[in-house]
RNA sequence: CGGAGCGUAGCCUAGCGGUUUAAGGCGCGUGCUUUGGGAGCACGAGAUCGCCGGUUCAAAUCCGGCCGCUCCGACCA
C-alpha cells in the first residue's frame, strides 16, 4: 500500500479533551474517527487491525470446534418478551419501529436469537454438544460512553454460545473456551486474569470476567504477584494473601476484556428450548455464553503497548508488518524502494510504503506513531552500502541488510 | 440520570462587551529552495464565532432556552 494514497491521515494536534492513551493514539494515527458520542468509524489502518483481531479470535474459535454464524441486529420485540428482557436490559436496548408499527430492538446481545435457533433444530442428546459464534455489531444504549473505543454504544463483539446435555459437558467446554481466551490475549501480548463476577442482565448461575491490567482500567482487581489468581475487590472484600498459592496480592486497575457465563437452563427454560435425553425425557438445554469486545481489545492493546511517540503493535495484529520509508526523491532511491516493496510483497509480507514527498523527520514520526513492527529505510545513505536500514519499533538500534537479501531475511524473522 | 466543563476555518487554539477587516499555529493550493527526526521563504484559498431568542448605541464576548461534545459518579465487552 502506498502511503501517499492512504485514506487515513495522521494528526499533529489533538483536542485537549482526549484523555485515554488508546483514544489519543488511535485518533492521532487516524485509525478511528468519532462520528458521535460512543460511535466510531474505523479507517483503513484501524480496520486492518480490527480484522486482524477478528481473525485471531476466529482461528481460536475454530480450534475449539465452534461454528461461525451471523445473526440479525434487528430483533423483534416478542422475542425479548419471552425472556422478559424487553424492558429490563442494562444498559437499555435501542428500540425502533417499522412501517407497520412493529417494534424491534437493535441487538445488544444475542441469547434470544440463538436460543430460538437452537430450539428449532436441537432435538436430541445426540445433537449435543453444539457451539456457534459470530463476530457482529452490538448496540448498547450506554448512559455515558468513555475513553474512545474503551466503551462505545456500537461495537463489534465476538459472541459464542454453547449448548449441552449435561453439566459436565458444559463445564468441560467452558474450560476450553477459557483456555482459548488466554491464548487470544497472549497473542496480543496481554496478561489476563479471570475473576468471578456478577452475571448482570445476562444472568445465569456463575460468570467470570477476563481482566487486563491497565492504568486506565475502571475495575479494581486483586492480583497475585506469583500465580494467575485474580479477584474482584467488591466481590471478595479484602483478602490478605492469595488463596491459591499464599503469595502477596496487589491492587491493580484492569479493563474488563471478556466475560463468560454459565447460563445453565435460564434461557432454554424460558424459551422452551429442550432436547430428549437418553431416557426419553424432555430436558432444557444447558447453555454457556462467552463474549469478547473486539474494539475494546484493540484499545486495550494500545493502552498496554505504546510509548511517548506512539503505538507499538504486536505483530499478530499490526495493520502492516513492514513500514518502508523512502527518504528523498533521488531516482535510484525511489527505484530501490519500489523494488524492495515488491520483493517483500511477493514474500507475502504486508508493506506500507511511505512514498510521500515529506521530510525525513515527519516520516520517522509517523512511523513511530502508527507503530508497525518493522521499519525499513531506503535512502541515499543506505544505498551507499547497497543496503536497507532495518529497525524494530520496540528497539532503538538499527542495522543494515543487503538489498538483495532483505525480503528473505524479514520473512524469516516474521515467522 | 446527578455533578463539572466546553462548542471560534478541515484540525488545534487565542480573544470573553467597543482597533471596525475575528487573531495565530497545523493542514491545504501555487512557485522556488530543501530532504536522516514533524524544513524555509513568498503569495493564496478557507469562518453565517453550535442553533434560537433576549439585553445593549454596540454581542464571538453578557443572559435564557435548545442541541452537541468531554470529564467525574453509577453500569458494561
Amino acid at each position: 500500500m502506498k502511503q501517499s494514497k492512504l485514506f487515513s491521515k495522521t494528526k499533529k494536534e489533538l483536542s485537549e479533551d482526549v484523555e485515554a492513551a488508546s483514544h489519543k493514539w488511535l485518533l492521532k494515527g487516524d485509525f478511528i474517527d468519532q462520528l458521535s458520542s460512543g460511535i466510531y468509524s474505523f479507517l483503513p489502518l484501524g480496520w486492518r487491525v480490527h480484522q486482524k483481531i477478528e481473525n485471531l479470535i476466529r482461528e481460536e474459535m475454530n480450534k475449539i470446534g465452534a461454528q461461525e454464524v451471523f445473526l440479525p441486529s434487528l430483533q423483534p420485540k416478542q422475542l425479548w418478551e419471552e425472556t422478559d428482557r424487553w424492558g429490563n436490559m442494562a444498559p437499555p436496548l435501542f428500540k425502533l419501529e417499522d412501517q407497520h408499527e412493529r417494534e424491534y430492538a437493535l441487538g445488544s446481545t444475542h441469547e434470544e436469537v440463538i436460543t430460538d435457533l437452537a430450539r428449532k433444530r436441537i432435538e436430541s442428546y445426540r445433537d449435543l454438544p453444539q457451539a456457534v459464534f459470530q463476530i457482529q455489531n452490538k448496540f448498547r444504549n450506554e448512559v455515558r460512553a468513555t475513553g474512545g473505543l474503551l466503551r462505545t454504544r456500537e461495537f463489534m463483539m465476538k459472541d459464542l454460545y454453547s449448548f449441552h446435555a449435561t453439566e459436565k459437558s458444559l463445564d468441560n467446554y467452558y474450560q476450553k473456551v477459557k483456555k482459548a481466551y488466554f491464548r487470544i490475549f497472549d497473542s496480543c501480548n496481554l496478561n489476563a486474569v479471570a475473576v468471578e463476577a456478577e452475571s448482570g442482565s445476562i444472568g445465569g448461575s456463575k460468570s467470570e470476567e477476563f481482566m487486563i491490567e491497565s492504568p486506565s482500567g475502571e475495575d479494581e482487581v486483586l492480583i497475585c504477584k506469583n500465580c494467575n489468581f485474580g479477584a474482584n475487590t467488591e466481590k471478595v472484600g479484602e483478602l490478605n494473601e492469595c488463596p491459591e498459592c499464599g503469595a502477596e496480592l496487589e491492587h491493580k486497575n484492569c479493563i474488563e476484556e471478556a466475560h463468560a457465563f454459565y447460563l445453565g437452563d435460564k434461557y432454554s427454560s424460558e424459551m422452551g428450548a429442550t432436547f430428549t435425553d437418553k431416557n426419553g425425557e424432555e430436558e432444557p438445554l444447558l447453555m454457556g455464553c462467552y463474549g469478547i469486545g473486539v474494539g475494546r481489545l484493540m484499545a486495550t492493546i494500545v493502552e498496554v503497548s505504546h510509548d511517548d511517540k506512539g503505538i507499538i503493535w504486536p505483530m499478530r495484529v499490526a495493520p502492516f508488518q513492514v513500514h518502508l520509508l523512502q527518504l528523498g526523491d533521488d531516482k535510484k532511491v525511489e527505484k530501490t524502494a519500489k523494488k524492495v516493496t515488491k520483493s517483500l510483497q511477493e514474500a507475502g509480507i504486508e508493506v506500507l510504503y511511505d512514498d510521500r514527498d515529506k521530510s525525513a523527520g515527519e516520516k520517522f514520526a509517523d512511523a513511530d506513531l502508527i507503530g508497525i513492527p518493522y521499519r525499513l529505510v531506503v535512502s541515499e545513505k543506505s544505498l551507499e552500502e547497497d543496503s536497507v536500514e532495518v529497525k524494530m519499533r520496540v528497539e532503538d538500534e538499527t542495522e543494515l541488510i543487503s538489498t538483495g537479501k532483505i525480503a528473505e531475511e524479514i520473512e524469516n524473522r516474521i515467522k
